[in-house]
DNA sequence: AAACTGCTTATTGTCAACAGTCTTCAATCG
DNA sequence: CGATTGAAGACTGTTGACAATAAGCAGTTT
């Protein structure tokens, strides 16, 4: 029999209920809906979802795990808080991190992966032009999921992504989409441009300091006076 | 009201059933009571420890989250088998953040934890001396876990010992504990030294390429021709 | 004999209800 | 007037039961 359209039906048969509402209540949270700090009333969850209690509080324990969500004894679990000083310690692995993708990525990226990133960069630049600052965020962040995946490593994929979300989880407090553009595209060729040349030292350096400045932007925005660690 | 012992009361009133629950199954698995790639039964579970079935799964999802087990839809949850080709994934993370650690552990160890440190590598001497290989072994899991501990950075920590498990999953597929005395206590003493002269950039040195041996040691203990990624 | 069909049983997925705890707020007391 | 106490309400923690699915087995058919 032959395998048709993997759609809704596919994801539902395969993927546990729980699961699903994992991914959902993660959009919540990152995509704002959920407040930083803000209590998760399991009733309404449920309710909402058409679900019982029982799947959501799965999920929010898996989420717990993943430390987007921390949970207090008869108090309930809340959109987890990140600060400066926590922030700071992801950056620190996050430099690590990317360091070692863009080795990886110089190393092995596809033509075509290749091609898939000059588009993007290209795309920023518009975005840039355009002034269009609510795009060119969506587009580094996506800049910076392609590199990791093209980095051909699962595990280095998830830590880094678990990494990610919890600095996405600052980055929200307050100033939303951080501090504009910033993040000078430049560096985004500069990586680009040594990944195409096929030299992992110099795209891994490249990276990491891109990670570097993005950290020192973060300060710079909180505006702090931080011993910035 | 002075605080007087916090013990296994405060235990039992600060952390929720699932996560107690969750730290009981963790060391089912990590003792290899619970096998590789072993099937685990919710009831048997939820009548061994004297509860009902919620909270074991709540443990369970979280335990999924960090990959210690793996779950079929109406099939159940399986104990996580991480082949060789993973396992190469997860050092060459592992060997990023190693160096990582040993940066920071050579720059904010304090005098006291340095002593520490010397007297694990001495304790592990001896063991080497009585040829008692279960002690080095156990020994060698105390020395990372400090070091990884003495680089003041919960995160860090967190994601390395994220990855650590992973491994230990591993590891615990046939050959328990390792290939015994493989690794030299001569490297340790390296490491030690660097911290000891406050050298970031030799300490992280030294560590990573402690990971990329001991890499090596597994996939010759694995017997394998694999392409070493 | 091999393959298919339908039952039986064990186990997971989900739910609704109950018990326990925290929070709030008003009433009481010093 | 401020602090304390007690009750009411809301919510979490946990349970036992029910529904649904998957695996194994026997019986039948070709």
């Amino acid at each position: 029999m032959p395998q048709i359209a993997p759609t809704v039906l596919q994801l539902v048969q395969s993927n546990s209920l729980p699961a699903l509402v994992q991914a959902e209540i993660e959009q919540l949270i990152l995509g704002g809906e959920l407040a930083i700090g803000q209590r998760i009333n399991e009733s309404d969850l449920a309710s909402r979802f058409g679900m019982s209690r029982g799947p959501i509080r799965e999920a929010l324990r898996a989420l717990e795990e993943s430390r987007l969500v921390r949970s207090e004894k008869n108090r309930g679990v809340f959109v987890r808080e990140v600060s400066v000083a926590e922030a700071d310690e992801i950056y620190d692995v996050r430099e690590a991190l990317d360091q070692l993708i863009g080795q990886r990525v110089a190393e092995r990226a596809s033509a075509e992966q290749l091609r898939e990133l000059e588009a993007v960069v290209t795309d920023m630049d518009q975005a840039t032009g355009k002034q269009d600052i609510k795009s060119y965020h969506s587009l580094n962040l996506k800049f910076h999921d392609m590199l990791v995946d093209f980095a051909g490593n699962a595990r280095l994929t998830e830590s880094y992504r678990l990494l990610t979300k919890g600095l996405l989880l600052f980055r929200l407090r307050g100033l939303r989409g951080g501090g504009g553009f910033a993040v000078s595209n430049t560096e985004h060729k500069a990586i680009v441009s040594a990944i195409a040349a096929r030299d992992p030292a110099r795209a891994g350096r490249l990276l990491r300091r891109h990670a570097v400045e993005s950290r020192a932007r973060m300060h710079k925005a909180a505006g702090d006076g931080s011993n910035g660690v």
